[in-house]
RNA sequence: GCUCCCUUAGCUCAGUUGGAUAGAGCAACGGAUUUCUAAUCCGUAGGUCGCAGGUUCGAAUCCUGCAGGGAGCGCCA
């Protein structure tokens, strides 16, 4: 980023603190730093603060009067015009247009976009996607997989030391199901025909039964036990089984373009789990329990933080961390303790993400728990999200009542956009019509998930997702193509003057100010891994620009007007791209 | 039974240290295309923020209770 390309918001911050301290109140705590927002109103300004309405409650003074004062001592060079007090005490920011001009000119000029690196870096390891052998992906990987992904590149950007972890659900008792399956109910030509199917076909038959019957549920347990004793025969299915898998899966993510810099399944742990247990005999962290292995609370919580306490009948009963059963197989908890162990001490993550649905909250606090507990203190985060409904709220199913495969809703996706190219752009050539499709089908699936809340459950709709107008990728990307068939217009070169630029009218300044403030967006995402948050910027840019490309011509445009419209075109067209590439979508030149 | 999450316009959703008159989109209604542009723009209408209390200058946001919905709760992962 070009030096000293602080944000508006940051230079306002600096500068309300420098305001605050000859006032002379003693009392302002050394921490306090002061708060300025983007406007929540454009008639207010650009950046407002309630700093004073804040201050004046811990100084018991006149929260207008204490803005006065600020205000008197407010440095606005070079920045803003006299800050203005309003309402019960808000102090409203107005950016002057010379600096937005110069501001606009600074970005043309800037590879980052005026986006700064983090002060302090760290190594980031994101654990999603996470498919499990012998299934297909799904409609239920779509969240995990996009949201880490979003995570991953824009933690990259912004200078984090990103490890993307697939850990695949490759061991354990499903292991012993397919195998059982294999064995005794497969069928060679569906298999021959559709591999990952067929194994999915003898994991769902396999695993009914073994619910049902005892005997089957023992005979797999042999199977599992077999494989992981190291059977030659077990072994050499198993890896055939992850290849299917793994291959299945590659499609999607080469097709969602997403990259892992480690693939290590549950197997890879498993060396480790039966020492691990010793030692947590031995520490005393766990115990024996009814013939399994356990971790108790350790009673030294609030018991309505503690999640290895729960209460029933009106007093507080273990819910224990499980490590090893009864019949001596290891537990999903066992394998993500020994994970976190490897990730921490071996690959030396300073933070940790687990890209998981909300269902699992309570593993990962107990597993948090535990980590606690054992003095690991990396940082580990559970990003939760909520489920895919259908129209009748109910999980998102297929019409034939099963889960939808990823595949399948990425091409369903891509045949709906294709559809609407071949009606709305005839003209362009076949290939590019395949290629415009696939991208706006496959950007929309990803912009769908990346535009809600996290947390939220949220309804399914390929109407809303495909939608040619609001919130969606279609306009997105409209609105970038729109950008770049300026571009495909304009002869010579893009120099700007330093002086040349000049901003006047409303719709220039609210597009200029907004890409000002993509430097102070990005850092947010992080702050509590919130997609959307980029995603509604975005949007708001999109919208801006839309507007902006209605009122103002550009390459008819008189000078100055005509260069600093280029300009910002040109800075819209960067921010755009870049911003959807974040969310991982590629948009096409023309659509 | 207990714990966690959710409840905002007809529909789908934003709204995070408590801040200004609660915002979008869709659907509805009314306008705009001799233009670099319609996969677009401009406008109108639409709200008891589940209900009831509390905290305070100020609550969709924090606290308590209640109702409705979802999920989880020792040998699955």
């Amino acid at each position: 980023m070009i030096e000293g390309m602080v944000t508006f918001s940051e230079q306002l911050t600096q500068r309300l603190i420098d305001a605050l301290g000859p006032i002379g109140h003693g009392n302002i705590q050394e921490e306090f730093i002061p708060v300025v927002t983007a406007a929540t109103d454009t008639r207010f300004g650009d950046y407002q603060t309630n700093v004073a309405m804040t201050l004046a409650k811990t100084l018991r003074t006149n929260p207008r009067e204490l803005a006065s004062q600020i205000i008197e001592n407010f440095d606005v060079s070079g920045l803003c015009d006299t800050p203005e007090i309003a309402g019960p005490g808000f102090i409203n920011f107005r950016i002057t247009n010379d600096i937005l001009a110069s501001r606009i000119y600074s970005l043309t000029g800037d590879e980052r976009l005026g986006v700064a690196l983090e002060n302090s870096t760290k190594r980031l390891l994101i654990d999603f996607s996470s498919p499990n052998v012998a299934k297909p992906m799904h409609i239920g990987h779509i969240r995990s997989t996009i949201i880490g992904d979003c995570i991953a590149r824009t933690a990259r950007f912004l200078g984090h030391e990103v490890i993307a972890d697939n850990h695949i659900g490759d061991w354990g008792t499903p292991m012993g199901q397919v195998l059982y399956g294999w064995k005794n109910h497969l069928n060679e030509n569906d298999f021959t025909a559709n591999p990952i199917s067929e194994l999915l076909r003898l994991y769902q038959l396999v695993k009914q039964q073994s619910e049902s019957d005892p005997e089957i549920a023992e005979q797999c347990l042999k199977e599992t036990v077999k494989l992981q004793s190291g059977d030659p025969e077990n072994l050499a299915l198993w890896k055939q089984f992850i290849e299917i898998t793994l291959s299945g899966a590659q499609e999607i993510y080469k097709r969602l373009d997403i990259h892992f810099d480690t693939t290590l399944g549950e197997s890879f742990y498993d060396q480790h789990l039966a020492p691990l247990v010793e030692r947590l005999l031995a520490e005393g962290i766990a115990q024996e329990s009814d013939g399994a292995i356990c971790i108790f609370s350790s009673n030294d919580l609030d018991p309505k933080e503690d999640p290895l306490l729960v209460q029933r009948d009106g007093e507080w009963r273990p819910i224990p961390c499980m490590i090893r059963k009864k019949d001596g197989g290891f537990n999903y908890a066992t394998t993500d303790i020994a994970t976190i162990d490897y990730r921490v001490n071996d690959q030396k993550a300073d933070e940790i993400l687990y890209v998981v649905d909300d269902r699992q909250s309570l593993h990962f606090r107990q597993l948090f728990e535990v980590a606690r507990r054992r003095g690991i203190n990396t940082c580990l985060r559970h990003i939760a999200f909520g489920k895919i409904l259908g129209d009748d709220r109910k999980p998102f199913k297929t019409r034939e009542g099963t889960v939808p495969a990823l595949g399948n809703v990425l091409d369903e996706a891509v045949d709906r956009a294709r559809k609407i190219v071949d009606e709305k752009s005839s003209e362009l050539p076949e290939d590019e019509r395949a290629d415009i499709a696939e991208k706006i089908g496959v950007g929309a699936v990803k912009y769908a998930e990346l535009s809600q809340a996290r947390s939220s459950d949220y309804i399914f709709s390929w109407e809303k997702m495909l939608a040619l107008q609001g919130n969606t990728a279609p306009y997105m990307i409209n609105a970038y193509v729109r950008t770049r068939s300026i571009f495909r217009k304009l002869e010579g070169n893009l120099e700007y003057p330093a002086d040349s630029l000049s901003i006047s009218e409303a719709a220039e300044r609210s597009i200029a100010i907004k890409l000002c403030q993509y430097g102070e967006i990005l850092p947010q995402i992080l702050c509590d891994h919130r997609p959307n948050l980029l995603a509604s910027y975005l949007y708001e840019l999109a919208q801006g620009f839309h507007s902006f490309y209605e009122q103002c011509p550009v390459l008819n445009a008189e000078e100055p007007a005509r260069s600093t419209r280029i300009a910002l075109c040109d800075t819209t067209s960067r921010v755009l791209r870049h911003g959807l590439n974040l969310l991982g979508i590629s948009p096409p030149e023309r659509m």
